[in-house]
RNA sequence: GGCCCCAUCGUCUAGCGGUUAGGACAUCGGCCUCUCACGCCGGUAACCGGGGUUCGAGUCCCCGUGGGGUCGCCA
């Protein structure tokens, strides 16, 4: 297996997209497996909408989910800079190679010109723009002296086609006559995507470009660039594209589209590896993924043709599957900063316990912060229904002998615990569902949470009895009222 | 409209001429059970339509239909 150089070059222009990180993880994950070269490159050339807020957005989000670069921001490579407004240079040179051989031109219509021609056009009932060619067939002797500012266009041919083999779609041919002669460079000197992105490719030795399947009709434009500069273009691979839930474009509008919304809600980065990597690839029937067998499996044959649709169901349970195979230890360490405020953590080992009584019904860190909470309140906050269902007066005096039970224990593991209850309530002929609810509410103010001795075992000998005595004392309230 | 791409359960998909069309999520039952989860067992559920090719098509070809992409001095 040959080293591949591939690269995942978005735009500063807003946040990370998870379709770009499903386009920036195939690409990594094709460059760990060949033990190839994983480039990051900034396309900020639409300094209209490029800020360098951006730019460190998507980098954050890069770091975040781990998907770590070889070259470009930051890191630097012998390929730079990896930014393309700072590259100019580079175009203006391989531009006017192309001039020179008469595969591109200048086109000195103006703006004006062209927003003219268009509505004229669109007049004469075609909405399609096309532009007239007026400069293609000029040279230098037409070139104006007074240093008008110009564009450079290719000159694309105007029969034949373009073709090459797509690695998840196979042959694509386009007829020539359907490019334009597009333009490479902006008057102002700043390139056009498909010519920063077919030099940069070449510079930077890009030996496979992957990416989205609306790049699929800028391909034989950047193929024609190759061409006329003489190179070989570079593997190509067109994923499709991911709808939203409800089939229509994924927007904001129907799903969380930004990483930084499912850092924000508790995902693990690897969780939301996965769940990408198996939007739009398979590996036979294996749903759960760990990096490594990502990269280990991960494969071009196996990408699928068919556009993908969201669904969050299906992420959610690749998040818990991959919540639940954390061990405690790094979990405390995820979710502290998504403990609740005010919690007082008194103990790691306390935390620990407590994580491993919750990472069953977790799917977010955002959940392990809030059902691990009541475990570290001096207080406990209680759900009023469970309250009003759960201590009752009738269960008063249950948990105020349940309570003088335990505290005469001498261990207070949950085995231990177990047993005594069991003794208990053979004792007083009940059954564990005739204490179970209320002893709950009394324990965790909800009426759902882990199971009872855990619960107690976690909370330790002197905060359960506590609030077992308070929640006795509350259900006798109760009756008073 | 031109060009290009796509089409298996509700969803993600396996399938690469011969399968009772498999798995997963979701959903519906059941088991487990102190609640909620986890786990386990089971059910419902798909090859867009029409022509070919072939002894035999979900798999190959054509047409239709339906989606999608794109036609900028955006990327």
């Amino acid at each position: 297996m040959t080293a591949e150089r591939v690269r995942f070059a978005p735009s500063p222009t807003g946040y990370l997209h998870i379709g770009g990180v499903r386009t920036a993880l195939y690409n990594w994950l094709w460059a760990r497996q060949t033990k190839g070269t994983f480039i990051l490159r900034i396309e900020d050339t639409d300094t209209e909408r490029s800020t360098a807020e951006s730019t460190q957005v998507i980098l954050d989000a890069m770091k975040w989910l781990d998907l770590d670069w070889d070259e470009g921001p930051g890191v630097g490579g012998p390929n730079g800079p990896y930014f393309q407004t700072e590259r100019v240079e580079i175009y203006k040179e391989f531009a006017d190679r192309m001039i020179e051989r008469g595969t591109a031109y200048r086109c000195y219509a103006t703006k004006e010109e062209l927003d003219a021609e268009r509505e004229r056009q669109t007049k004469a009932g075609n909405p399609f723009f096309r532009y007239p060619g007026t400069w293609r067939d000029k040279g230098p002797k037409d070139w104006p002296t007074d240093g008008r500012p110009y564009v450079v266009r290719l000159k694309s041919p105007k029969s034949g086609s373009t073709g090459w083999v797509d690695l998840v779609k196979g042959r694509i041919d386009v007829p020539n006559e359907q490019q334009q002669d597009v333009v490479l460079i902006r008057s102002n000197g700043i390139p056009l995507y498909n010519f920063g992105a077919a030099i940069d490719d070449i510079t930077m030795g890009v030996t496979l470009v992957a990416r989205g399947d609306d790049h699929v009709v800028n391909t034989p434009v950047q193929i024609l660039i190759y061409e006329a500069l003489g190179k070989t273009p570079p593997k190509l691979a067109h994923l499709p594209m991911i709808n939203g839930p409800d089939g229509k474009k994924l927007s904001k509008r129907n799903a969380a589209v930004s990483v930084a919304e499912y850092r924000d809600m508790g995902f693990l980065p690897d969780a939301v590896l996965n769940y990408l990597a198996r939007l739009g690839w398979s590996h036979g029937d294996q749903e759960i993924f760990t990096r490594g067998e990502m990269i280990q499996h991960f494969d071009w044959s196996h990408v699928g043709r068919t556009a993908a649709q969201y669904d969050l169901k299906k992420f959610q349970f690749v998040q818990s599957s991959h919540l639940r195979a954390v061990d405690e230890a790094k979990l405390a360490e995820l979710a502290r900063p998504y403990l609740k405020a005010g919690a007082t953590i008194d103990s790691e080992a306390r935390l620990h316990a407590a994580i491993g009584t919750v990472k069953t019904r977790a799917t977010t860190l955002l959940d392990v912060g809030e059902m691990v909470d009541f475990y570290f309140r001096d207080t406990l906050s209680f759900d009023e229904k469970a309250v009003a269902k759960f201590l009752v007066p009738a269960a008063a005096s249950l948990l105020g002998d349940f309570r003088a039970h335990l505290a005469a224990q001498p261990a207070f593991d949950r085995a231990s615990l177990e047993a005594a209850t069991t003794a208990w309530l053979t004792e007083r002929g009940l059954q564990i569902k005739d204490v179970a609810q209320a002893a709950r509410v009394s324990l965790t103010g909800k009426s759902q949470s882990p199971g009872l001795y855990e619960v107690l075992e976690v909370l330790g000998r002197e905060r359960a009895l506590a609030r077992l005595e308070a929640g006795a004392h509350k259900a006798s309230q109760a009756a008073s009222t």
